[in-house]
DNA sequence: GGATCCATGCAGCAACGCTACATCGACCCG
DNA sequence: CGGGTCGATGTAGCGTTGCTGCATGGATCC
């Protein structure tokens, strides 16, 4: 029983299969399987069930799984409590964002960070939906995601730790000629018929708008879907349709006119999802103390 | 940075040497040092130094033992969740006790036990100095020691665990035809110029024929120093001193008289010492519920 | 100052875990 | 309803790791 195998079946467990996991964890399919075969067999227990082609954790595999991750943060604090010793942190950090907060973070990110020697940031940026943001915890240190106001918080349970960053408001943005663009805000009555630019389904803040026009009393009609926020504020200049775009990252472009809304809390809440066992090891502390202060900074200007 | 060779670092500490923690490994010196060694390269601190022909840990070692009990513990506790989804408790449990601890709660521990089904047990009785109880629990999982009364705890910190199963009152020991046989209690002024038998310096309860002498007003004249129980009954039953014996273990006997001290705090506890690591395993925890019901049977009989 | 004890380095060997490839079952789609 | 695909799982072979056995170098005890 030792904490690969177990850090190998919590990765089949979260990434839900073998083929997934074998992907985060740089080993083959048949490793993942032989090291899930060999560790059912010290334990006598079934660990897996399969599902379909594929197969899930049975109630002991997730037991088992969740207590893998005390092992690892055990093991962490291990390796932390040496690193105490030594005069300087030092590392590898990966950190992973999505398109806007990436833009809007990262590069402050690091230049505080070259300022601390002896920590090597290795950033990069994905788009992925609001369900998977958790499962890139198992690839990344930590991970820059964003989700509604209002919504659900994240799944993951007790293995993912949650640390709140920023609150950014979503403003309605509209073309520099729009009717809308002198006002210093709008309603949501003011929002009727008017032609959105969404982001696709299952992607995060896509809940938002819906909750618009729900206040405002009919549907919202979206007439396209992008993603990339700088598409739609292209779009939107070039007067295809209104959308919300965060205030921080977009508020200071001449490109397109942001209008803060009243009478609806429009929102995202951007936080940072590390795995229980990285939040221990003492650079990832560190970068993400500086995280934190950053956006400490960017909510209070 | 395995748990393995954690665990290898932990015993080195407690043990005091590579020789002695390759002893309770049962592995060679060698195979101890090589895993010194290479954990050393790979958190860059000295984890030992050299003192005289032995060696003990720097503080950087100190603190990775001590967060490498929390791995142990973290990986039995994973054994033990699994544990939890099979139908009976299962394994074998070593449990060692001082001669007279074996003597009276070992044979009713095994009758128990043997009722629980699965459950094997390996005694063994270990005599040992007062301060080497806790390095047994290396070797054992249940340790049975006893201490004097009023003396400090037990060494070992946060490693080990402490659980109290029973205090027992030392009586004085004296011939059948001994003048003090016929009292129901002797005071500490009755016991001037007795020739004493006592224990070897420095093994449990040396110290509370001390701490009577001292309320008696003189120092006790030690004629025999005996470890063993039954020695030092029969030496008293031949007249050839008093001593101070546990009133459960030795009250039932005809050989000689327990009678019982009044005017001065004369006893021992009787406790169980696990490691916490070990102390997660679900057989362990089942000995030592049955040890406890025992204990406190004995106590209130 | 010789004997002893302890930690450590080095060669050799066994075992373990990985990759690569093949197989089998389940789903998808025409 | 059958070919194609995807995912999990066995098997052979190989590389790496970690152990033992022995030799070496200090430090202590008598």
């Amino acid at each position: 029983m030792d904490p690969r195998t177990l850090e190998t079946l919590r990765a089949v467990g979260s990434q839900g299969g073998v083929t997934a996991a074998a992907a985060v964890l740089h080993l083959t399919p048949s490793a993942v399987s032989q090291q899930v075969a060999q560790l059912q067999h010290e334990v006598g227990v079934p660990l897996t069930e399969r599902v379909g082609r594929g197969l899930r954790l049975t109630p002991a595999g997730e037991a088992l799984a969740e207590a893998a991750v005390d092992v690892a943060v055990a093991l962490e604090r291990a390796r932390a409590a040496c690193d105490e010793f030594l005069e300087r942190p030092q590392g590898v950090v990966r950190v992973s964002a999505f398109q806007s907060g990436a833009q809007l973070l990262l590069p402050a990110l690091l230049s505080r960070v070259a300022a601390i020697d002896g920590i090597t940031l290795e950033c990069s940026d994905e788009d992925v939906a609001q369900d998977d943001f958790v499962a890139l915890t198992d690839r990344m240190d930590v991970v820059v995601a964003h989700r509604p106001d209002d919504g659900p918080g994240w799944a993951g349970g007790r293995a993912v730790r949650v640390v709140p960053l920023l609150r950014e408001p979503l403003d309605l943005a509209v073309p520099l000629d729009h009717p809308l663009a002198q006002r210093t805000e709008v309603r949501p009555d003011d929002l009727r018929d008017l032609p959105w630019v969404a982001v696709r389904e299952g992607f995060p803040v896509a809940t938002v708008l819906g909750a618009v026009g729900a206040r405002s009393g009919s549907a919202p009609r979206i007439v396209h879907r992008i993603n990339d926020f700088h598409v739609v504020e292209a779009l939107v200049e070039a007067g295809h349709g209104v959308s919300l775009l965060p205030r921080y990252t977009f508020g200071g472009g001449a490109r397109v006119r942001l209008v803060p809304l009243a009478g609806v809390r429009a929102g995202r809440r951007i936080d940072a999802l590390l795995r229980r066992d990285r939040a221990e090891r003492l650079v990832v502390r560190r970068v993400l103390d500086e995280l934190r202060a950053l956006a400490a900074d960017i909510g209070s200007a």
